[in-house]
DNA sequence: CTTATATATCGAAATGATTCGATATGACTG
DNA sequence: CAGTCATATCGAATCATTTCGATATATAAG
């Protein structure tokens, strides 16, 4: 007599299991691979249950937006413009003096960070003060640099 | 008689200021965009030091090595890929399969977690066993979560 | 109202990243 | 040694980003 996972019934009603040790119902193409993978089908579906619900529980929204912060972040001008707010508030002016980058690539780029939720604008007569969000992103940088040496 | 910067000694060389109020040398063409926007010159020379010892502190090295961990957590597969590592190694064959893609994909997304240190390899016989680097890898994963609330 | 200054946005060229099929490498199997 | 399986690398098409000059907007000063 066939085997059945072990996390299955006992008693289950002895259905057709024509060549199916597992399930009744046919597999996943892409679970057949982990089967030949595992050797045993039994491991092989409880290993994709397993993977399934781990890919379930990541929510597309929350992954696109998450990514788009490290985005932000990814560019190096962009970075050093973070660096720089570690120590307070900045206009457009200052940060672009500092850098030595052109106007509009320095405006371009604190937009990013903006969008991505990074920093945030204060706007005083025809200036446009911009500062750290949070303080999350001082963490984000000091992990950033344990990575980097570990 | 002209007034000098309170922050130089009182009995220094009287030497020329011809026209430059704060220092001898002129002033660096970049200063003097913040000598106009702070008004007065001392200002903007204090301001301008403090810009300029802040941008000497960031090494450009270490800012490209830096940009490059955030460059490789920036894209929704590879993110998606260090959280189902968050629960234990995987091989390249268990990853494409939980997410659907191709097997270049993978392995070439994987090559470039691998570089960034976000990730670390294990061979094992003919597969290769993917793991998080660092807890400090599950840490930024969390600060981004929190960006993205806040 | 005109001018000057600070910032934002546009547009187009250059550059870089992503994707995936095809092919290569490298290890186990018969 | 031939075949199979897991993974890596290549190559070319597609797509996204970066860059910077030019232009637009908006505020302050004359």
């Amino acid at each position: 007599m066939r085997r059945r996972c072990s996390s299955l019934p006992k008693d289950a009603p002895a259905v057709e299991l024509v060549d199916m040790t597992v399930s009744p119902e046919p597999l996943d193409p892409s679970v057949e691979r982990l089967a030949r993978l595992k050797g045993d089908r039994c491991k092989a579906k409880i290993a994709a249950d397993r993977l399934k619900s781990l890919t379930d529980l990541i929510d597309e929204e929350d992954l696109a937006a998450e990514a788009q912060v490290f985005r932000a972040i990814s560019d190096p001008f962009r970075l050093s413009v973070l660096k720089l707010l570690r120590d307070g508030e900045l206009c457009v002016c200052e940060i672009m003096t500092a850098l030595d980058r052109p106007q509009s690539s320095t405006s371009h780029h604190l937009s990013i960070l903006k969008r991505a939720g990074l920093v945030k604008e204060r706007k005083e007569g025809k200036w446009s003060r911009y500062r750290l969000a949070d303080g999350a992103v001082i963490e984000m940088m000091k992990l950033a640099e344990i990575l980097r040496l570990g």
